[in-house]
DNA sequence: ATGACAATTAATGGATACCTTAATGGATTT
DNA sequence: AAATCCATTAAGGTATCCATTAATTGTCAT
């Protein structure tokens, strides 16, 4: 998702349309874990939770419903999907896949030097919140060098897909990390991927970023093997 | 999408609801080339055209934005996407990311009998159409090789995800059909995909269907270069 | 004549009312 | 006592209604 507040990710600012407010701020709870997996509501009792009618809600419900955070069954409102080890190691596989293909056309273009400062400043914040030990700011940071990553791809409707996902991965990511003991040195994973970028070497880059995201993704799943009864999952 | 009538394809099975019934209907339409790009439609002609009130044609629009398929822009109601050669090539190649992925899982996981009856009955139809000659029985026993292989890959989330991609993909397909002149010789690289799977050669699976998908891409566009002024594209 | 502003109109976003349907509990029958 | 069926009711699906806002057109002034 992008760093900044526009998309669907979120500060809240007072949006435009209601479906939107509605649709964020559900996202939001979700996200941060408000409302956790399983939590079930009603569409009347989401209504008078964000004062606004049927409508709104029920759009907002269709699209979160399309991002597969939640479930909508009649009779029962909607439902908090939960996330289990198997999807979020299915997720790691998909976004692996997808931002292995985004580095790939990446490198394959002729990026202009504000492109590469874009990354530049993301890996400079890794390594500071690193030093600090700011797991937060680390992990926002990461975030953003991944997501500068899939839009230098300048493929519009990868980098839509990808955003659409965020919901998903932020939530796999989120559960992580709070287990998560030490933030991986993947900085220096970063450095690679970005020196491989700027010799436009995308066959290399691919690997490298491959590479990266597999071993996170083995790491987080064997995490949530050990801690699983820690988790609220499933 | 799933060859037979479940999920979001179809031929037209009067379904449960009404927005169900419209989200379908609406995408026959734009998939059979019935509105073509850049249809425009005011939601209440839409109303008019399906004989339902605004509710469930606003609920079917919002999932259609979703797909890709439509814009909707206030005072101007839906209006179909074009599709560019651009946005062809960006979904094949992603696409061809998918699948890839999609491969990869299926060979490294133990197929049953039945998994590799799916794909050789695929393989299988395509060979008849090919030597009959036709066309559409081909592009249809290619589509449904394609669907079963992401089936197999057991990453239901990436099963979902390339479902939901259909649409676009459908669309980029068709139009390509038209023009195109005679079916790649792609059965073959089918069965020596089968082949990598049944030995497991996750690796050389991927390999494979990515040059596949590439070929079939590169193939496109150049073709689409060609008639550029045929298509009603945009 | 052209541009700006205002009045009109029409389409959307949102609220509400209505109707259909499914879950639940109780009653009746075996 | 258990099972089945019916009645009740609440939730969701759909239609309609209202308010807001943007497009359009017409008029007036420069």
């Amino acid at each position: 998702m992008k760093p900044d507040n526009k998309g669907s990710n979120g500060r809240k600012q007072p949006k435009k349309t209601l479906v939107d407010h509605v649709y964020h701020e559900i996202q939001n709870r979700i996200l941060y874990n408000i409302w956790g997996t399983g939590y079930q509501a009603l569409e009347q009792e989401l209504c008078e939770e964000l004062g606004v009618s049927r409508t709104p809600v029920r759009e907002a419900l269709i699209r979160l419903q399309r991002d597969g955070l939640v479930n909508v069954v009649p009779r029962h409102g909607m439902r908090v999907l939960p996330i289990s080890a198997t999807d979020i190691q299915q997720i790691y596989q998909i976004l692996t896949s997808l931002e292995s293909l985004a580095v790939e056309l990446a490198a394959a273009r002729e990026l202009s030097a504000r492109d590469y400062k874009s990354l530049d400043t993301a890996l400079k914040a890794m390594k500071i919140a690193q030093d600090a030990s700011d797991l937060k700011a680390w992990a926002q940071a990461d975030e953003d060098f991944h997501y500068h990553l899939v839009a230098l791809s300048a493929n519009r409707i990868l980098i839509e897909l990808v955003d659409s996902f965020w919901g998903r991965a932020q939530r796999a990511r989120l559960t992580m990390l709070s287990i998560r003991n030490n933030p991986i040195n993947s900085t220096q994973d970063h450095a690679k991927i970005v020196d491989a970028i700027r010799r436009g070497d995308s066959a290399r880059a691919r690997e490298l970023i491959e590479g990266h995201r597999k071993r996170g993704a083995s790491d987080l799943t064997e995490l949530m093997e050990k801690h699983l009864n820690i988790l609220q999952l499933s």
